[in-house]
DNA sequence: GAGCGCTGGTGACGAAGATCACAGTAAAAG
DNA sequence: CTTTTACTGTGATCTTCGTCACCAGCGCTC
């Protein structure tokens, strides 16, 4: 399943911390991020299942959790590690994925702002079931187990916002699993894959522009398929004129026919 | 991926109430299962971690709850449809399965006495993501979702509850994946499944006895493979020496093997 | 006891896809 | 500006597994 050269895949194995402190008047950092310092005057609180917590809550969860900056490549937590707390994803995307003992990788979701990490291995008490490695470099704030947990007991607002929170990450496994379980060919788990992708973005006409910054290797391992196969469905998808691909744009021609694709 | 005339699927749409009064004195019903009214005096309470709430929380759950018992076949909820509430299985087993347009299902698992079924989908409000069959005849409570989201506003204990339910479910969810989506071959995946499904049963010299009570076709939508290659896959472990079948008895004779082959 | 529904067991065949190998680009590093 | 590294694109093989077809056994009902 894994093929060429790939083969030896390179993994950060400590948490690089960048500068996460803010120059005076500044907002800005050589990633050219912008920084969120304090929850409650975030822009983006309102939209975020989790962010948008009533004022004392969030007051109270400042007073626990503490951010930081992570490069490309950076790895928040490791599949089998004992969970030591959960991380708020403010910016970037972050890969989570699971590996077998041979180095096949299945990504199981890219992670987008706004959602939280390690959740269920933190509220379990378990081991983080899954590896999350930074591919967008952002910002992300980090949540201790024990302070967690009794924020948790006191807050009955942020439980059911947590059992939500849950609830949609089960949810979005559930979709995963779909697209590998239930196609007979690559070409109907890609199809699947890109629609399910898709569905964050505006259609128009039957079209579809999205971005996907993912290489032909990582898709190969959301759909469990390999490199090759990618290539190969999609350079039929773009003959058949199902797909326009400019760099990371691309754009579904024929959604319709894709969706012929996935329902057989 | 479906072969022969099996293709024909029948499902049960509604849901089979039988009788669920005990008569007085007795505790069994025709098919022969000890019925569970009270909750509070419930033997299993303790070692049930939903059921194993305080006394307070149990009494007020009891108001809200209404109990069946199910027979084989029956289903409890269907994909798709918006949730309904929740279910806890006293007794019995219960298939909980996905599947597509073209009639290929996917089991993602088997869920045994205690657990909470349709939990995730009844939280977030959203509609069920799999579909619920008994396999093995049994009781099960059920909750409304509006009485039961508001019984957890109250009770932040419970909070915490259905926060671990879900994350153990979330656990087991991942868990399938690996064995669907990291294996190179049928043979690794029905290794896998075997050895989740032994993880159960007591251990001795290498040698696990577990009881198996489904079919070649279920575990083959279980692995996400067909039922003539579960079984060509398990007569070849049985010529290897690694397994010994009798009626739905399945003793692994040679653990590590079992376990070198999804290890590579 | 004849027939039917369901399950397990096998052989034959073909297609899909993993793997190997290498060429061509494009972007970053030096 | 060259070199290296990372990614895409294809061709040739070879294995696996899904599919079709058929048989046998078992429990059930009529």
């Amino acid at each position: 399943m894994l093929s060429d050269w790939r083969r030896n895949g390179t993994r950060f194995q400590f948490v690089t911390k960048a500068h996460s402190r803010v120059p005076p008047g500044g907002t800005r950092t050589p990633y050219g991020l912008e920084i969120i310092e304090n929850c409650l005057a975030c822009p983006h609180r309102q939209e975020r299942l989790f962010c948008n917590l009533s004022d004392g809550a969030v007051k109270r969860l400042a007073g626990i959790t503490s951010s930081a900056v992570y490069p490309k490549g950076a790895t928040l937590f490791v599949e089998g590690q004992p969970a030591r707390g959960l991380f708020v994803l403010c910016s970037g995307r972050v890969k989570l994925s699971t590996c077998s003992a041979d180095g096949t990788t299945l990504i199981l979701r890219i992670s987008e702002p706004g959602e939280v990490l390690g959740l269920p291995a933190t509220v379990t008490g378990t081991c983080y079931e899954l590896t999350a490695d930074v591919i967008e470099p952002g910002q992300a704030k980090f949540i201790a187990r024990t302070d967690f947990l009794s924020f948790l007991k006191d807050s009955g607002e942020a439980a059911l916002r947590v059992v939500q929170q849950l609830g949609e990450t089960y949810h979005s496994a559930i979709s995963e699993m779909r697209t590998i379980g239930l196609s007979h060919s690559a070409g109907e788990k890609l199809a699947r894959f890109l629609l399910e992708w898709a569905s964050n973005y505006p259609e128009e006409k039957g079209q579809v522009r999205i971005e996907l910054t993912l290489t032909h290797e990582e898709m190969a391992q959301m759909i469990g398929s390999s490199r090759e196969t990618v290539t190969r469905r999609l350079t039929d998808f773009r003959k058949k004129q199902l797909l326009e691909v400019t760099g990371s744009t691309l754009v579904i021609k024929n959604k319709a026919a894709l969706e012929s694709i996935v329902n057989g």
